[in-house]
DNA sequence: GTGAAAGCGCTAACAA
DNA sequence: TTGTTAGCGCTTTCAC
């Protein structure tokens, strides 16, 4: 229940002036002399007046508001995209309906179409679905801009940003055997159902590949993306006859239960199994030992996508835009690298993986 | 800019009846024939209809939408209150506009307004300001049910739920004074601009009262409530000619900060210096040593927050209602406390503190 | 049980 | 430059 504010036709009655003027006084389009604008206006601050959204939107079909559809706000990664798309969208005069789906397709569908009708402008999607036919569907249907952010969905969106998930782990790889010497690296991924996860399970074949190194299916273990089946996964990997020397972790959740499994095992790391890992995190650096990551900026990440949906607010349907994010190796301790920093501030190399754009 | 989809007038249309009858049959009210309203239900289903939210608002005058107001949604206790209060209003029908404020006033009161004036119907507001007086005035202009969370501001507030800050903490302070020993417990925690950070400093000092220790100033260090001045503090804490032999942390990121720099300074923990943190995450038992916290389910505490605003929504503004969350202790290992589980789930101590309901 | 019509607050086309 | 007016999509009286 919304309770009684001053509308237009308040503020235009104390100024005498009628609710056309007012609205184009307060809005400054189309032509109002100077001093009545300038009455209008501050009579409207005397009565703290501010349009009613509701109104507006029936008017201009444009509800100011941007749907942000993420599986799992408690990831840093996607509440710091957030961050940064809020600050760009706020600045552009939008706001941002979130959507936390819990990584349920389901739920994603639910939240694509509560959105669609007519709630939101435009539509960021983190999809944690690997089947773009709903969104397609939605986007033709709703002529709704819709930028697809970290998941690519195979022929929709009016941009996408990802991270250079392939080169990405290449570096990681990379980073493992022409410095540690490590020759068995293994893999502890969750199960893909979306292109981030499998173009990083590729970049890990494609690293062992370039360096001459045999890719071993027994040294790639898939479950969910949870520190639990990192704890489950890394387990399996230390039983094998032939044991891994490393091990890279697609992304933080998996570190972490990989970390915590091998420290109740009693594994020395990265003495006895060096460990690394896609996703950079608060706690990475002040983890032990420190984990050696990718580094990324987060909110300018978001910022990016905000900014491709505003353009896409204003231009024609064009070609779509596709953005790669490049990563750069933080080097810690988890690696075996020997004095890196503890500290917070990532220990960024000189290496990076990735290009500002593709397509 | 939003496209076309189909109106109720189509619907009604198609089904050969008017957009009241429509109107009736799909939302349930007013008295439609069951051949009718079946015959509505079905065209509207096969043409995918949605009601257009903005005519809804316009006339009911109720958005469902709910905003919620928070610091730092990279927070994981935000982030997971979120997740528990979205849970919540989506099945009653409510969507949540997401605002962060990066932690200024300025902006909270900007959101405060953007929000207030027509956008939704109810807010969630953790507040990182220690003044009332916007939100208030805000509550009083608009009549809009306002949920404080975390923090709260004096007078305002059709409910407010808090952590037992002041408990907690003592129940921190206790278990490193009871089952510890420890004699002389420093603080670093972060200028309490709001009301729990001033509580739980509250509790730091009730805490060592109880057990007969001296309170000493300079055992307690104030700064911000980031990573990097939990370093800065610690270091501080350190440079005493009597030092502490344990710290208490009332938030994760000064902890996070606090062990960083114990760390580096070669300081073992817990064997040379305990220390316990008031926030738990997800990196806590991971952390070397698995970090002792308070537990406490953050996710229900969302839903409580969302339960609050509903009542609100509906019922006559009664009381409000004030209610406290009690905290447990997740005893680890940074404690001093030997065997603990190193793995993820916390390891709830039997000791609990708070109350239910105050009020 | 159903339809006609009014009106929520706002903007924009048109007239003056 | 300003006012009059229509109408966005929906719900809800009020007649029938």
């Amino acid at each position: 229940m919304i309770a009684a504010h001053p509308r237009l036709t308040d503020v235009a009655q104390a100024a005498g002036v009628s609710v056309a003027t007012a609205s184009r006084a307060l809005s400054g389009r189309g032509s109002v002399a100077s001093e009545t604008r300038d009455r209008v206006r501050r009579v409207a601050a005397d009565l703290d007046f501010h349009p009613w959204a509701a109104g507006q939107t029936l008017r201009t079909r444009s509800t100011r508001m941007i749907g942000f559809i993420v599986p799992d706000i408690s990831s840093t990664f996607y509440a710091n995209a957030l961050k940064g798309a809020q600050h760009r969208l706020q600045a552009a005069g939008y706001q941002i309906t979130l959507m936390d789906t819990d990584e349920r397709p389901s739920r994603e569908e639910a939240a694509l179409r509560a959105l669609a009708a007519g709630r939101v402008d435009g539509l960021i999607l983190c999809s944690s679905s690997g089947d773009g036919s709903a969104v397609r569907s939605i986007e033709r249907r709703f002529q709704l801009p819709i930028v697809l952010f970290d998941n690519i969905l195979e022929g929709v969106g009016a941009g996408r940003i990802t991270l250079a998930n392939e080169a990405g782990i290449q570096l990681l790889v990379g980073h493992l055997v022409e410095v540690h010497g490590h020759r068995r690296i293994g893999y502890v991924g969750g199960i893909e159902s979306e292109t981030s996860g499998a173009e990083r399970l590729a970049g890990y074949q494609a690293g062992l590949r370039r360096h001459g190194l045999r890719y071993d299916e027994g040294c790639v273990r898939l479950g969910d993306w949870t520190v639990a089946a990192g704890r489950g996964e890394t387990a399996a990997l230390l039983e094998l006859d032939d044991p891994v020397s490393a091990i890279v972790y697609p992304c933080a959740d998996l570190a972490l239960g990989g970390l915590s499994e091998l420290r109740a095992r009693g594994v020395s790391v990265p003495d006895e199994i060096a460990i690394v890992c896609f996703d950079d995190t608060d706690a990475a650096p002040l983890l032990d030992p420190p984990l050696t990551v990718l580094a990324r900026r987060d909110r300018d990440i978001g910022a990016l996508a905000a900014s491709m949906i505003l353009r896409a607010l204003v231009e024609e349907p064009g070609e779509p835009m596709d953005v790669r994010i490049p990563m750069e190796l933080a080097v810690r301790r988890s690696c075996g690298c020997g004095q890196a920093t503890t500290g917070g501030g990532p220990a960024v190399g000189s290496h990076s993986a990735g290009h500002g754009r593709a397509d």
